[in-house]
DNA sequence: TGTACATCAGTGAACGCGCGTTCACTGATGTAC
DNA sequence: TGTACATCAGTGAACGCGCGTTCACTGATGTAC
């Protein structure tokens, strides 16, 4: 670690660490501020020298995740290396990944019901995540005769949605969304299936 | 109305719906037994007399939102009619419309992270509520030749998490989600292209 | 190198608040005779 | 029909709690001379 900072040495980043590790425990809800500030070995007060309050602190949380997120997706779709094909599809992998290696920043992001306004940068974050997949989706559909060639982003939405749902239904313990099968290979076989219905790949195999 | 009970005449189902209002207005975390108790006009010790406490209360709301989207999902399907495949359809467009029409259901079933065995009748509910999705892939599966026909369960699990997955990123407000698609079409063209990809749909058209 | 001073990260005590829950009660409704 | 009684839905006051936030402070660190 480079140089400690006055008392604590980096407070701001281990307050988010915290709140982090709370959130994955316990949800967006469940977390407080002055938990964080004490597994954080800290008075709850001393977080009002890095953060304006708890919304705050959560914020900063989702949009170190997006951070994060576009960074994953940025790296598994690779400029589209190999074939825009695989490439697309290893975004689609990364964002299970993702949600599973970083549960509380996916919390954060997605289920903490905050404002992308409120909080600095956070929308720029955001935005600037999902332009991975709007590419990786653009590329595929340049593929397809202009006939059937779906609009990028509405192809792009689509993948999302079923990678979020995949997540949200099959990776937490929801009533009455069991399923026998690993969220992962749902994923993989339903972004399948769905490339196939684009004739992005073969339509039998 | 039917009669009136003793008092207040069937507070239970009065707090049942201000629960409801309360949950779709600021979600399943901000939802408050004491707010639910006089949004009824009653005090909040009179829940008790009706429940066990906050989470049985927010449980019966999510066990009746079950059996609404049990109800619901059945009429779509009809029994297969008038094919198997437009009845198919016609439950992936209900799953949209149920969560439009009834949020505050919506929400309780899927976005308080309640656990099945908190509520008696919860699980066995959600359980009902998810064979319809279950029947009817199953019925689309059987007109596949068996080589590729995938397991009418994943099939539905599919479904499921891009319903969910358009409900949850595409009907909300959350960080970076925004979609220039209506979430009707982003499903109805989501599931088209899905469908085709079983086969199920001409390639092209 | 040593001293005086400025800075400011974190402290500790306190606040007002609203929460979920409890408890003895009261008074309207239903029932037995 | 009228009276006495039992039931039990809802009351009202109180509780302990933990929350987010505030404020004057203190004391370690950094800086000027």
């Amino acid at each position: 670690m480079a140089k400690q900072g006055y008392h604590h040495g980096n407070l701001r980043q281990a307050l988010v660490e915290a709140a982090l590790s709370l959130i994955e425990a316990q949800g967006p809800q469940g977390f407080t501020l002055s938990d964080a500030a004490k597994s954080a070995g800290v008075t709850p007060a001393a977080v009002y020298r890095h953060f304006a309050g708890r919304d705050d602190l959560i914020g900063e949380c989702a949009r170190q995740g997006f951070l994060i997120f576009d960074e994953v997706m940025e790296r598994a779709y690779d400029g589209g290396r190999p074939t825009p094909l695989k490439a697309f599809e290893a975004t689609g992998r990364a964002y299970l990944d993702f949600a599973r290696a970083f549960p509380g920043h996916y919390k954060a992001m997605f289920e903490s019901g905050l404002q992308a306004s409120s909080v600095p940068g956070l929308a720029d974050a955001a935005r600037r995540s999902g332009s991975v997949l709007m590419r990786a989706a653009q590329a595929l559909a340049d593929q397809l005769p202009e006939s059937r060639r779906p609009p990028a982003a509405m192809f792009a939405a689509h993948v999302q949605a079923m990678s979020h749902g995949v997540v949200e239904l099959y990776t937490r313990g929801a009533p009455g969304t069991r399923s026998p099968f690993p969220p992962e290979e749902l994923l993989e076989t339903g972004i399948g299936i769905y490339l196939r219905g684009l004739g992005l790949l073969p339509a039998d195999h």
